[in-house]
DNA sequence: AACGTATCAAGAAAATAATTTGCAGGAATC
DNA sequence: GATTCCTGCAAATTATTTTCTTGATACGTT
């Protein structure tokens, strides 16, 4: 998989000198992908010919092969070290979300179920009716999408964020519907009981959320997003972020498998906002 | 900045040579990262030191650095070149999706508008109510996202999707008040014509769009968000992480502007919800 | 318990490979 | 025609890997 996994992983495996150079890697990467071999050696108090070593260990062809590896990975995938912007500076700010963001689709990538995502994709795609439930701001927004993305391939679906139409909704819903429910702590107490209910009306149900959680534990389908949320309280979101990949990728699974149809509706929802605007249809499918 | 912007900016100040070797850089990238100065050397049909010199002049320290370099920015800056996914299996559709979400963060990240973003957050700061516009699917979620982000800051905000309601409430606001519009397309003859009320009514103005379009121009700030964007009609929407990474910046700037009054504000909503929930203090905002 | 053997880690030194520098010939430009 | 810049060759330097050896530890045997 990724440099940084296997060092992890391999660790147990590795002896005295190797952890050491490991952690050296681990905690100083800047200097890592720009030393030579000589010099990482001499930082971790070996001699270069235990680095090959422990690159080839690793997985690695050669010294260099390793160094690329760590480049590539470490770009977007090792920045959670630092958990605050270096200032409070607009660039710096900037910089930091956006590489948390893509940290965060790293992760997401990372851990993805991709058994989990193809069972809930081929749900969606054969579901007579779809309700999407989430509540609490970043869930609610996560549910509203999820119609409207599916509505556009032709597919019947409504959203709520109201616990009390989430309930009805699940005591309303068929066996040949679909109940789909997002929720990133996973303890959305409500949630449960809307999936309880749908569970003993044989209602098939769908969770995004954390693995393990209360909810996963009701869901017949369970899409795992688990991210280690930053602690700071101004910036809860790259998470969310993940969630919007994992829509987009069920999105996309569900269009590939309804193509026909769903192109046939996409054709005329475009055509639909083309002819009410300026006519440039180079324009996005609804703004 | 980065090497591949280097790479293009500095291709007219390059020779024949040179250039052969950036093409090859360019046009087969896994190549370039693995092979040796000589490999590369002999597949453009140059010597080695002119490799060594084509680095220097791209500002690296030496031919290892280039390859640092490249490693580092290639792994989410150059997927754009492949339209399509190798396959419709999950996994591939996964890594597509993933892999363009990450780029569209970095080229955003690139083309950023510092100055403007500033600008904004501290209008935004400033504003005594806020009214966020945007319609289509795409920009509505960001309105509401953008009201979801900023009440927890303590600030006074609404979100409207409604053009007839946007229209209202642009005449209704005052020259305290501020309007930030959406618009994916730049386009939106709805929203320019509230902005242009607005503007008549001395009610400052920001735009989240594309630069150079209809809303771009009759907005008193813009943040310009340009991303070219994938032309499979089934996937619209890396263009709209970027969107949400412009909002979290946005918001982090307001946040960190207005930290005491904000921090309290947090910690009662969290409490409220905390109270709510089972009391597991680790989970999020708001879900 | 003592000894021997096997196994592994790790460094020194040598060998090899890669990279850079200095220099000179040649092409292009003014 | 002179200058500048590009380019490759060969040498020098540097980096990396291989080989060989030593030392340590674990395990089995006497």
């Amino acid at each position: 998989m990724d440099i940084f996994t296997t060092m992890q992983d391999e660790r147990g495996r590795l002896s005295q000198s190797e952890i050491r150079i490991a952690d050296i890697v681990l905690n100083d990467f800047e200097f890592a992908v720009n030393a030579s071999i000589i010099e990482l050696a001499g930082k971790a108090d070996v001699s270069p010919p235990t680095v090959t070593r422990f690159c080839r260990r690793l997985g690695c062809e050669s010294f260099s092969d390793f160094k690329v590896q760590l480049a590539r990975t470490a770009y977007v995938g090792m920045r959670y070290l630092k958990p605050e912007p270096k200032s409070i500076a607009p660039a710096d700010v900037a910089q930091d979300i956006i590489t948390k963001a893509q940290n965060a689709l790293f992760l997401l990538h990372r851990g993805l179920d991709v058994v989990a995502i193809e069972a809930a994709a081929n749900r969606i795609a054969g579901a007579e009716m779809i309700y999407a439930f989430g509540s609490g701001g970043n869930s609610s927004m996560i549910a509203s999408e999820m119609q409207n993305r599916l509505f556009r391939l032709g597919l019947r679906i409504t959203s709520s964020s109201d616990h009390s139409m989430q309930l009805m909704m699940a005591a309303a819903a068929k066996p040949t519907d679909l109940l789909i429910g997002s929720s990133f702590s996973g303890r959305n107490t409500e949630l449960v009981r809307a999936f309880t209910l749908a569970r003993e009306a044989k209602v098939p149900t769908i969770a995004l959320t954390q693995s393990g959680s209360p909810v996963a534990d009701v869901a017949d389908v369970t899409v795992p997003i688990d991210l280690p949320e930053g602690d700071n309280i101004y910036r809860p979101t790259s998470t969310r972020i993940a969630y919007l990949a994992v829509l987009d990728i069920l999105a996309s699974l569900v269009a590939y498998r309804l193509r026909p149809q769903a192109t046939a509706t996409l054709r005329r929802i475009k055509q639909q906002l083309v002819t009410h605007r300026d006519g440039d249809d180079r324009q996005l499918l609804g703004d």
